[in-house]
DNA sequence: AGCACGATTAACT
DNA sequence: GTTAATCGTGCTC
């Protein structure tokens, strides 16, 4: 076994709702100049074949969307609204569209680079969201379609603690305005709720 | 070539 | 709660 509990491919290599449960508590680490900056999962969705509306996959296989076509356990990170870039994990067999969207991470290892970059906001908010974690972590288009599962990956996950069922909430996917029923609603947004919070933070269109 | 829109964020009323 | 910013992608002409 390695020393470090990294996820390996067969990790990803499932049904893409059960990685995105799964991925909250464990670690994504990002390596940076010999640097370890690193988070806890806490929010993750899952966007699963073809078929579903929601996902960048209902066009098909295009020059954007062929990682997630790829094998599982390699990353798909994609710019969006002009400003923000999205990580994602390769999900399901080779050939299948599947990718887990990570939402929200919450800062372990590397705060002070995360706060030269976040900084302006309140730590609470470093990386709550998909294009806040991919600015804190240095996480670009540069990186889209590596292999997280390679020894030698600067983006890979490490294996953390088990959230249980009843510190998980589960709900519709966020941001997905026009995407027609039933793909819209179906619940495979996940997040963790940290004990010591109140439950029920709320966001514009989701459970949070 | 042009258009509408997006798996968002930060700032503002 | 509302909205501007900002540009790649996919689609239509």
């Amino acid at each position: 076994m390695p020393e470090s509990s990294r996820l390996e491919r067969d990790f990803f290599d499932r049904d893409t709702v059960l990685v995105a449960r799964e991925l909250l508590g464990s670690r994504l680490v990002r390596l940076e100049g010999g640097l370890r900056l690193s988070g806890t999962i806490v929010e993750a969705e899952a966007y699963r074949g073809q078929e579903d509306l929601g996902s960048h996959a209902r066009v098909g296989k295009t020059a954007r969307t062929q990682v997630m076509y790829g094998p599982p356990g390699h990353a798909y990170v994609y710019f969006t609204y002009g400003n923000h870039w999205m990580l994602n994990f390769v999900t399901e067999r080779d050939g299948f569209p599947g990718a887990v969207l990570v939402r929200a991470i919450l800062p372990h290892e590397g705060v002070d680079i995360i706060a030269s970059r976040r900084g302006r906001q309140p730590r609470e908010r470093w990386t709550d969201g998909p294009g806040k974690l991919c600015q804190a972590l240095a996480i670009t288009g540069a990186l889209n379609g590596i292999d997280i599962c390679s020894p030698d990956s600067p983006l890979f996950v490490e294996w953390g603690s088990s959230i249980p069922e009843t510190s998980v909430t589960r709900g519709p996917r966020v941001g997905l305005y026009s995407v027609p029923e039933p793909w819209k609603s179906i619940p495979w947004r996940f997040l963790a709720v940290d004990g010591t919070e109140t439950p029920g933070k709320r966001r514009t269109s989701g459970a949070k």
